[in-house]
DNA sequence: TATTGTTATACTCTATAACTATA
DNA sequence: TATAGTTATAGAGTATAACAATA
């Protein structure tokens, strides 16, 4: 690409690139595991969050409560999530099945043994510069601690 | 969300949030004017690479030959760009079109003003410090300068 | 009325694999 | 053999709209 494209200087675009490049080989390394990146974010979500609804993790997710379904589906298909009976009759509860509790462990070293290589080149300094400016421009979910 | 999860310090997932927040609205934005966010980055390399051919753009975009095939078709329906004689019988050299080159101003100034409100909340200092390291975590696209 | 979950449907983006023409 | 483009097909992710049950 030309040098000083003005793209280069497009957060928007920059921030594409830099996903692109994080997911990239987690992507391929999570797939034997029998997941994927947005799902395993769901998973660990659910993990931190015991007893949360699916509208609520649409809303950690920013999608919409159709797609979060289709997330949690696939989640209960691989017995990775189970759906429990919720504080009304309309709600769910979702927590981690006993075998994705188990499983989840080895996800995460994969995530956290990329996440050490995507951030190689960056000092320690760095790395939280970066994911304080990221917070600054990442928009606030509407999420509450509570489920 | 709970506070102190172990995804808030996670590089990949504060990557996504803030990529999907950069794109929500310029997306809605930019689609009165018939393009998606992807394949305006896509136009814009055209611009700035004239006659470079569908391969290299695939490499610039970081996606394989039959995607870039698919950008290419795609902004040549909308009479963005056309496709030229290349270097040899095999090759293309994309062009704009006409009225690509009128159209697309009006699409520039869409993401140049999301730009701007995506990193309000930062300094003139911290925004170059986030290209730079955005730009340390990206992977090489292999691509030259020239087509 | 508002909320939660659900279903049906469709669109965007990307990938793989096999093919053609040209180099 | 290697490269550029093409085609067919598929899968992941997300959205909208309409619906039922419950609050």
């Amino acid at each position: 690409m030309k040098r000083g494209s003005e793209l280069n200087e497009l957060i928007g675009y920059r921030l594409q690139l830099a996903y692109s490049t994080a997911i990239e080989d987690v992507r391929v390394k999570l797939e034997p595991l029998g997941i994927t990146p947005p799902k395993l974010i769901a998973l660990i979500l659910i993990r931190d969050n015991p007893g949360c609804g699916q509208t609520w993790l649409g809303n950690a997710l920013r999608v919409n409560r159709s797609s979060a379904m289709k997330i949690v589906n696939e989640l209960v298909k691989r017995d990775l999530i189970e759906r429990r009976a919720g504080r009304d009759l309309r709600s769910n509860a979702l927590h981690l099945s006993k075998n994705g509790a188990v499983r989840i462990h080895a996800m995460l070293d994969v995530v956290r043994e990329a996440d050490t290589r995507i951030t190689q080149r960056l000092s320690s300094a760095d790395r939280s510069t970066l994911l304080r400016l990221l917070n600054a421009i990442t928009a606030d979910p509407g999420v509450a601690q509570e489920n």
